[in-house]
DNA sequence: ATGGCTGAGTTGCTCAGA
């Protein structure tokens, strides 16, 4: 197995992003790519994109629906065995949302997942979540032992994964229930290889739209790359894309890359992390609130 | 003191996002 470069990106909204994604994929060249809110459905995904990804030798498996959500996975290390969802008995609100689409890609089992928002906390919508997570946790629990969940989460994993903590009090995204069951999905043996690269630095990879908060990098760290141990122990590169945050159009996300090594002949043991190093100081702003 | 942005359909507004 060769070298694969593996990205997963919430554009919001695939047909505002195209200006920005296709010169993307050129540039960075991933191999894999997971997208979330493309908020598009199937048939006009493949009338907007269809030709234009083929031409870059992408495999499309896109799970989506007319207005919100939906997700998809680009690949041209192969595409096989596309299942769309969770399994027949995952939650929905009330019926079943484009929220994960997961398929096989260069000998890797890919989960990409747009996590439901939760809203306000212990709300029908946080409980969603919650179920929503755990249903995941199922499907991952069954699935092969070479794994990647990507996308959305919706939940900053610590207070490190955040500008400022006081900031958040009260709000969803890192609430423990949420926390504990983004652990419980991670504790099947799956690693954040992104804060696994980075211990302790201010690494975000979501800032609102409003109040210039990006270029104040008050942002939060909601999207990951969690990687089963066989997947793990690739890991050569591990980084958030802040460019296509930056310029005229861009999501209110950026992209995470992971590249992987070649799939080794035999165990070469766990890639020992880099020393910590500490968190730089965060300043104290208030969170943009919802009118 | 408040809103600050962007995208979607129900368009000149409301809902959703995080």
């Amino acid at each position: 197995m060769q070298p694969v470069r593996v990205a997963t990106w919430n554009v919001n909204s695939v047909k505002q992003r195209v200006p920005r994604l296709l010169p993307w994929l050129d540039e960075r060249r991933p191999d894999v790519v997971c997208l979330q809110e493309t908020k598009l459905a199937d048939d006009a995904f493949r009338d907007l994109l269809g030709q234009e990804l083929a031409k870059r030798d992408y495999a499309v498996a896109a799970h989506g629906e007319a207005t919100w959500n939906g997700v998809a996975v680009l690949s041209r290390v192969g595409l096989d065995d596309v299942l769309v969802g969770l399994g027949d008995d995952a939650p929905g609100f009330p019926g079943p949302e484009a929220r994960a689409v997961s398929a096989t890609c260069g000998g890797i089992r890919v989960v990409s997942v747009y996590v439901p928002n939760g809203r306000v906390p212990d709300s029908e919508h946080y409980r969603y979540k919650l179920a929503w997570l755990a249903a995941l946790r199922e499907m991952v629990a069954a699935g092969p032992e070479a794994t990647l969940v990507c996308g959305d989460f919706n939940i900053a994993p610590t207070d490190d994964d955040v500008f400022d903590p006081d900031a958040y009090v009260g709000e969803t995204h890192v609430t423990p229930p949420e926390r504990e069951a983004l652990a419980e999905l991670q504790a099947l043996g799956l690693h954040d290889v992104v804060r696994d690269r980075w211990p302790g630095e201010r690494v975000f990879t979501y800032w609102d739209y409003r109040a210039g908060m990006f270029h104040q990098d008050l942002g939060m760290r909601i999207d990951l790359v969690l990687a089963s141990a066989p997947i793990a122990r690739r890991v050569r590169a591990a980084w958030v894309d802040r460019q296509a945050r930056k310029g005229s159009g861009p999501s209110d996300h950026a992209p995470v890359i992971v590249d992987l090594d070649e799939a080794p002949d035999g165990d070469i043991g766990p890639v020992v992390p880099p020393p910590s190093r500490p968190v730089r100081k965060r300043s104290a702003v208030k969170l943009p609130q919802s009118p």
